[in-house]
RNA sequence: GGGCGAGUGGCGGAACGGCAGACGCGCCGGCCUUAGGAGCCGGUGUCGCAAGACGUGCGAGUUCGAAUCUCGCCUCGCCCACCA
């Protein structure tokens, strides 16, 4: 034969431009992503978290929602009834920025937003029910926030309160504790630093749910986020411990201590600054002192007081407490390194067992008394003993002397409740949640106050609380809803005088709070949700988005859930069973997308030059995709080549068979064998979103088949069936090249629509299997052997390998050790 | 300082404790072309003509067998950090 097949058919090439849109747009006109409600098939709700409408999709979003989408798709066609929708977290600072800064008004710069990315969302060919949409600036989203925020209102679970909180001083706003990062503490949008301002707050009373939070039991989450929200919540036991003090005696000292075994070695007490205990104790002789401390500990609260590594200061406050086991005279002293918002505020300070009051007794000549020690070992010198030994026991501790200290925690805290000085106690580093925030594009709080009546929430029948739209957004450092006299102004619920109506707003994260219940039912007119739909579709099967907010949305969305669980709202525990975050994009220099360093790699431009199929596809093949990395276009050359050869192949040169004879029914054998060994190998790997494996594994399939191709066997059916797998199996990665080649090889509309292929056992066997020989574990031969061969004949066949005989070298073996079609290893004598 | 994660070819990365480097990129050679930034075929861890030896950050250990498990280091990344 001269004519060959491997030359490219004649006919069109693969040019994803001239279907994409025609497929996108078709798919959209017939709704086939739309769930229903009232489909008996089994549901699913595939979530991936909503963005930010900050102007454009960047590639980052493609590369976090393609991911779940492949998975949506996918379970689509395995017969489930997908929910996978898709919103806009439309509040937020960055609109009311523009607003400022370019003299647009924050709504009109976020719809705006929100159509580029939905039409960017389009062009990406993701499979969203946009029946479901949520905006959440919109009024009939926020009027069930407000609603929802008066239900936890009513239940306590919100409440204002004054307190120390992180202020950013650019955004002018104040933020939750979760939303200041780093060691500098910097605000989670701007990057400024914060600073620490007493006010009065709104505050979600999410520590109530600390212990519960901290359970992950039947939680599918990854560990790194388990981790950091048990590291967040920062539970710690042990025993709160009551001093009393001299020389008045004004008011016992109440302490928190992990280590209430070593209360015989407190040998003197640290009382933050701010505690409120210290002006009453402090002497006269003191005061000028501790006066001069405290004013210095508030001014240098916010950038040296996060310095570990900083030499310790602190003032004697001329009093003195009682310990209560050794009813030593101690001494009471102020110093910074006690934190005001942790614990009571004040410690027993145990220098000889805990670093920081060590290098203070070192600091001012304090005594160190060592109360633990190794029961063989020696006192370590010139530092604390605060690692644990097994036989360490108590010493110069009374009658608890000789006890091993694990015990001594129970026994002295008990013997401390008996007097009525002490007792177990449990601690918890997370704060509640500050939900307030006085900016203006938010959702308004539903609360008015007034003279007579106080806080009064705003009546159901009132709801929503609009935000207004003409406000003056001069940058003043104060809300523009402040200056707004016709949304200022209301009437007190109580009396129906004139009263004042709150002007913070609502935390975004609010809003992200509670999103995936609207999505059961987006157009519920009747409450937040329509509690039916709610219990047939929550608990989402798989949630995905980015780590970054793993103790901020990810932390208070679970609050959320179990918060409306207890006010009868929701049935379930918690919002997913299933979590799993993307790796992150980085610029191509290796540091975060971000338009102010330029290297910001827009989607738009790499789809108009391969194609939507091309840039999803190498998305998810450049590696983990927990894993993301830096962006490097490199290698989408190496995609659209597969795309062009599946085309080729999918669209093969009609006429020429070649006459291959007896090898045709082998060849067959092997193309069936590859088509029904990726089915479930795909399959398995969509479902653990392992995408790069899934497509390396439909990439050998494709080449399998263009063997078969070149070896004639195109006209055949296995060949058929090999090219319609490959496609099913490509349709959730290469949505619009799979319905195209679906389309022109006669499949009935849409491939997206046909059910997952089923692998065939009995095809995907294989009726020869190739098994290493090793010899002391390293490769020296290779056997092929069919399935049934025993064990007794594969051994002799290796130990008659010449290259096995080579290294036994005439001995017999000591041993061989079979893995059933897996391996052979001959153990050779030791010397 | 604490917690978590990761170190594999020139590059992105594969590999239930069992054939290290799948699948791609890049590169080299060839075919076909007026041409090639198209397509197809072959090669490509290192050293070596070869037989073979050596190879998964470093060092130990467990095992018949370790990239994988354990211990100790080194480097990088993320989170937390005077949290009593």
């Amino acid at each position: 034969m001269t004519e060959t097949t491997t030359r490219t058919p004649r006919g069109e090439r693969y040019d994803p431009a001239a279907f994409e849109a025609k497929w996108q747009q078709r798919w959209e006109a017939d709704g086939i992503y739309a769930a229903r409600d009232d489909d008996p098939r089994p549901k699913r709700f595939d979530l991936t978290m909503y963005p930010y409408p900050s102007g454009d999709l960047h590639i980052g979003h493609w590369y976090a929602m393609t991911g779940p989408d492949i998975v949506a798709r996918m379970h689509r066609m395995q017969g489930y009834n997908v929910m996978f929708p898709m919103g806009f977290d439309g509040f937020g600072l960055p609109a009311e920025n523009a607003a400022i800064d370019r003299n647009i008004h924050p709504a009109t710069w976020t719809y705006s937003n929100i159509d580029t990315m939905r039409r960017q969302m389009r062009l990406m060919g993701a499979s969203f029910d946009w029946a479901r949409e949520v905006v959440t600036c919109d009024p009939s989203y926020y009027r069930w926030q407000q609603w929802l925020f008066l239900k936890l209102y009513e239940a306590g679970l919100a409440y204002k309160a004054v307190g120390a909180v992180d202020w950013c001083p650019k955004d002018k706003v104040v933020l939750a504790r979760e939303q200041v990062l780093g060691t500098d503490r910097r605000c989670w949008r701007c990057g400024t630093q914060v600073e620490k301002r007493d006010l009065e707050q709104w505050y979600f009373r999410i520590t109530n749910y600390s212990d519960e939070l901290l359970d992950f039991d039947g939680l599918d989450y990854p560990e790194p986020i388990k981790a950091m929200q048990t590291n967040w919540i920062g539970r710690s036991e042990g025993a709160e411990i009551d001093f009393a003090t001299e020389p008045d005696d004004v008011e016992a000292i109440r302490v928190f201590t992990t280590r209430p075994d070593t209360v015989f070695g407190a040998t003197f007490m640290v009382l933050a600054p701010e505690h409120p205990l210290v002006s009453v104790l402090t002497t006269d002789e003191r005061r000028d002192a501790v006066t001069a401390y405290v004013a210095d500990a508030r001014r240098a609260t916010e950038i040296d007081r996060l310095s570990t590594d900083r030499e310790k200061t602190g003032v004697f406050i001329g009093a003195y407490a009682i310990n209560p086991m050794t009813n030593e005279r101690i001494p009471i002293w102020i110093a910074d390194y006690v934190l005001p918002g942790y614990g009571t505020g004040a410690i027993m300070a145990v220098p000889a067992h805990d670093e920081r009051d060590y290098e203070f007794a070192q600091q001012f000549d304090l005594p160190i008394r060592y109360v633990v020690a190794p029961a063989a070992g020696e006192l370590p010198q010139g530092q604390a003993l605060v690692e644990h030994t097994e036989d360490e026991v108590l010493i110069d501790s009374g009658e608890f002397s000789g006890m091993p200290a694990s015990e001594a925690i129970g026994a002295i805290t008990r013997a401390l409740e008996e007097r009525s000085q002490g007792s177990f106690a449990v601690t918890y580093r997370q704060r509640d949640w500050v939900a307030g925030r006085q900016r203006y594009w938010g959702t308004p709080i539903p609360i008015v106050y007034c003279d007579e009546h106080g806080a009064q929430p705003v009546p159901e029948d009132q709801l929503p609380v609009v935000l207004p739209t003409d406000v003056d957004f001069a940058p003043t450092g104060v809300s523009p809803l402040q200056s707004h006299a016709l949304f200022l102004n209301a009437t007190c619920p109580v009396c129906g005088a004139a009263a004042r109506r709150e002007t913070d707003t609502m935390d975004t994260f609010v809003d992200s709070s509670w999103y995936f219940l609207r999505y059961c039912s987006p157009a519920f007119e009747d409450g937040p949700f329509d509690p039916a739909r709610v219990d047939a579709w929550m608990p989402i099967h798989l949630y995905t988005g980015g780590s970054e907010h793993a103790v901020m949305h990810l932390l208070y969305f679970r609050f959320f859930t179990k918060a409306l669980r207890d006010l009868g709202l929701v049935s379930v525990d918690e919002p997913t069973q299933k979590l799993r975050n993307q790796g992150q994009i980085l610029g191509a220099d290796h540091n975060r997308m971000s338009k102010s360093r330029g290297n910001v790699q827009a989607p738009d431009e790499l789809v108009a030059r391969y194609g939507s199929d091309s840039v999803r596809a190498f998305l998810m093949f450049i590696g983990p995709w927990d894993q993301g990395g830096p962006w490097n276009p490199t290698g989408i050359d190496g995609i659209q080549r597969w795309l062009g050869r599946v085309w080729n192949a999918a669209l093969p040169a009609g006429g020429a068979v070649a006459d291959i004879g007896h090898e045709a029914e082998e060849l067959t054998r092997a193309l069936r064998r590859a088509t029904h060994t990726t089915i479930d190998a795909v399959a398995t790997d969509y479902e653990g979103l392992r995408f790069n494996t899934a497509i390396s594994k439909l990439m050998e399939l494709t080449n399998a088949i263009i063997r078969a191709r070149e070896a004639g066997l195109a006209g055949s059916d296995a060949y058929a069936e090999a090219v319609e797998v490959l496609l099913k199996l490509m349709a959730p990665v290469t949505p619009h090249v799979a319905e195209e080649l679906w389309e022109r090889r006669g499949g009935a509309y849409s491939i997206h629509q046909q059910p997952w292929p089923v692998a065939d056992p009995s095809l995907a066997a294989s009726d020869t299997l190739e098994l290493p020989v090793q010899v002391d574990g390293k490769l020296r031969d290779r056997l092929v052997v069919t399935p049934d061969t025993p064990p007794a004949e594969i051994e002799a066949m290796a130990l008659a390998s010449e290259h096995v005989q080579r290294y036994l070298n005439g001995r017999a073996p000591s041993k061989v050790i079979q893995i059933p079609g897996r391996l052979v290893n001959v153990v050779t004598p030791r010397d």
